[in-house]
DNA sequence: CGTTAGTTTGAGAGGACTCAAAGTCTGTGG
DNA sequence: CCACAGACTTTGAGTCCTCTCAAACTAACG
């Protein structure tokens, strides 16, 4: 999906409001393993992801990666927190594959929010639509097994799976690279 | 803090926008373990506490009650998923303490959103702000201890900690009553 | 003052963690 | 095209936290 059709369907725009929106984004290539973004500095920018992968993650103060989301394709990957707030991120913004992203940043998107009404819209349904998916999140790790919760992932995002790495997934999930090393060996 | 604060905190409102928004909310009072919604039912109703205190839950397979929410004096109460996208809601509402409620509908709340900017802007920051909070306790849950969860609760919600009881603080944070009753005991 | 809801305490079981080491995959340079 | 280094995954053993089940205790309310 690309960001024409992401915004389209969120809200019905003319074609001429999209063109303008468009506008104020900008394409950006990253390598895989790149940092976007630095834990503790304000995040900047919300990206569409045209193609690749992403995750946030913090790290423990045992200096444990802890990961926090995932994002893949025709998605928004963003500190949203950090951004609309234009506060100190918590996490870490890193590419796990070679991606091609679009970019705009708080500045501009102000200025889309204030210009039209519909922006306004747009962006609130995808506040909602972040909050529901990580409700659904929460649901599924907190008072589940381990077990449990490495099977709502594979429900809810089959796709992802199988690109990230086990470690990545396991931090995701709440628990440890051996737990779901061993979860998967009795699920085969 | 009473409602029209509340909004006015989020995006400044003239005196006329407030008083025509205000017109579409109705008070409504309910008394202490009354059920507001079922699960399963679509929420069309979203409630601003004036005073009193309620909680969003859902029933485990095993009959198990998990709190998912608790919704104080001054904040808004919802199933919100549910509210704003018109399914079906995974929890149940319930008051915890008599209160006195500001309610409005789906559909009048869609007709504010459409007549003026500002309250498209009000909604999506509170969408925004629903969403950080969420996160915190994503991560305040996730890969801590049960007694680095229960600290956490004390230091985000000191004020409502102690209007609760064990069983319902317990289950929201994902542990049993049993295991929070030794850590109050062990903390004092 | 009795009934019921809520909290505390105890004992035992089990899931997930930690630490440690072996095994496998991947990509780069010779 | 093979070999090797580094990253990632698997396997094992032992420990500990939290759960379950059960029972006693306490508080709240009519």
């Amino acid at each position: 999906m690309n960001l024409t059709d992401f915004l389209n369907n969120l809200v019905p725009f003319s074609t001429e409001e999209l063109k303008d929106i468009l506008l104020h984004f900008e394409m950006e290539n990253f390598n895989k393993n790149e940092t976007i973004l630095q834990e503790g500095v304000v995040c900047n920018k919300l990206y569409f992801i045209q193609t690749g992968m992403g995750r946030s993650y913090y790290l423990k103060k045992d200096g444990k990666e802890v990961t926090q989301w995932f994002f893949g394709d025709g998605e928004v990957m963003s500190s949203a927190d950090s951004f609309f707030n234009q506060s100190p991120s918590f996490y870490n913004l890193q590419i796990l594959e070679d991606s091609i992203l679009y970019s705009i940043s708080f500045e501009k998107i102000e200025f889309l929010l204030a210009k039209y009404h519909k922006m306004e819209k747009c962006i609130r349904l995808l506040s909602i639509e972040m909050f529901t998916k990580i409700v659904h999140k929460m649901n599924a790790i907190q008072f589940h097994t381990a077990k449990e919760r490495y099977d709502y992932m594979t429900r809810e995002f089959p796709d992802i799976v199988h690109r990230i790495s086990l470690g990545h997934i396991a931090s995701y999930l709440g628990m440890t690279q051996e737990t779901l090393s061993r979860i998967r060996k009795s699920n085969s």
